[in-house]
DNA sequence: CGGGCTCCCTACCGTTTGGTAGGTAACCCT
DNA sequence: AGGGTTACCTACCAAACGGTAGGGAGCCCG
């Protein structure tokens, strides 16, 4: 059914299989618990940030995207987690990004709508397919990236793979928002 | 071990079990040789279109960032398979990277920094992680983009779920490339 | 002290998995 | 006509799957 066992869940965790169905009624159950727990830290960490910060414009775009990167980055797992949902389970997961994601993504959407209206902000942007775009382009790469070195090899004054995909993803973001957004 | 089972591949094809085992000699061999089916054409149209055109610039990026997105569009399964052996086997899709893809990669960012040197692309890119990023992301996107309709709905005036979402790629991947690129 | 609760165990269940053995119609070729 | 090959079938296998039954050690609390 997935991409994991129980059994090699138990293994990994030091029990037997059994003891992890006491915890949790069903597989199906610790599955949807694990997803819930990662949509809900997301949900908590992004829009505290994009709320709190005081800056504006293009920093203010770094800064989130900064955190949107660096969430996935910490533990690429959770990506891979959301882009295996996505392809095995996409009516569930719409549900949650429903309740979790769509709210973050709207305000995201609307800042940059009035970004737009104020001039600050390229005119012939997409907002609601552009940060859809930008988040399942974080998923993707911070999924994968770890195991791309052979087609982007680390770099002694580039850093490693992973850091140069993500330097260039945030770069390639923010020029495809901002109009002068060389620096 | 896959995301599908050798029974609902032979209930979808319409023979029985064993019969797909007489012509693979494995479920094994039969995903390696839908994998390397799926590449080799990949490797047949892009590079191709790649040397073939004899536009420049914008115009030539445009043409291959569409027949880029078109190769997935038009079946987004492709995607999907990519996606998943990019995270379940990652080693062997390395190898397949290596002979497959690295090549005509090594060709677009080897022209992105010809472009860097004329001046005609912006100075700031990462070409090799910029060409690997936008293969990800557009595989991403386009992986999962017909199940997003929650987040980017689509509108009378403009076009699909998954057509917004591909326009809005090649877009931003288009003005992370060049100074100059709204149209 | 003793009941009850928590947490984990062993043993087992039915089902599904990838894969094998062996048979059989249909077809090709001499 | 008849042997050989091709492409499918039914019947079966061991292993792994998610899940259940039921027991036992340790702990808390009256």
């Amino acid at each position: 059914m997935d991409a994991t066992s129980l059994q090699s869940i138990a293994d990994d965790v030091g029990i037997r299989k059994p003891s992890i169905l006491y915890h949790f009624p069903s597989k199906d159950a610790l599955r949807q618990s694990v997803l819930e727990e990662l949509l809900s830290r997301w949900n908590e960490v992004l829009p505290r940030l994009f709320m709190a910060t005081t800056r504006d414009g293009v920093a203010r775009f770094d800064a989130v995207m900064q955190e949107l990167v660096g969430f996935f980055a910490e533990d690429p797992d959770r990506a891979r987690l959301l882009m295996r949902e996505q392809m095995d389970r996409p009516e569930e997961l719409r549900a949650y990004l429903k309740e979790y994601v769509r709210p973050w993504m709207d305000v995201v959407a609307d800042t940059i709508k009035k970004g737009q209206a104020a001039g600050n902000t390229r005119q012939d942007v997409d907002p609601q397919a552009y940060v859809l775009n930008i988040v399942h382009a974080t998923i993707a790469i911070m999924a994968t990236a770890g195991d791309t070195s052979v087609i982007v090899p680390p770099q002694t004054e580039g850093g490693s793979t992973l850091q140069r995909c993500a330097r260039e993803l945030i770069r390639m973001c923010r020029a495809g928002l901002f109009e002068d957004a060389e620096r």
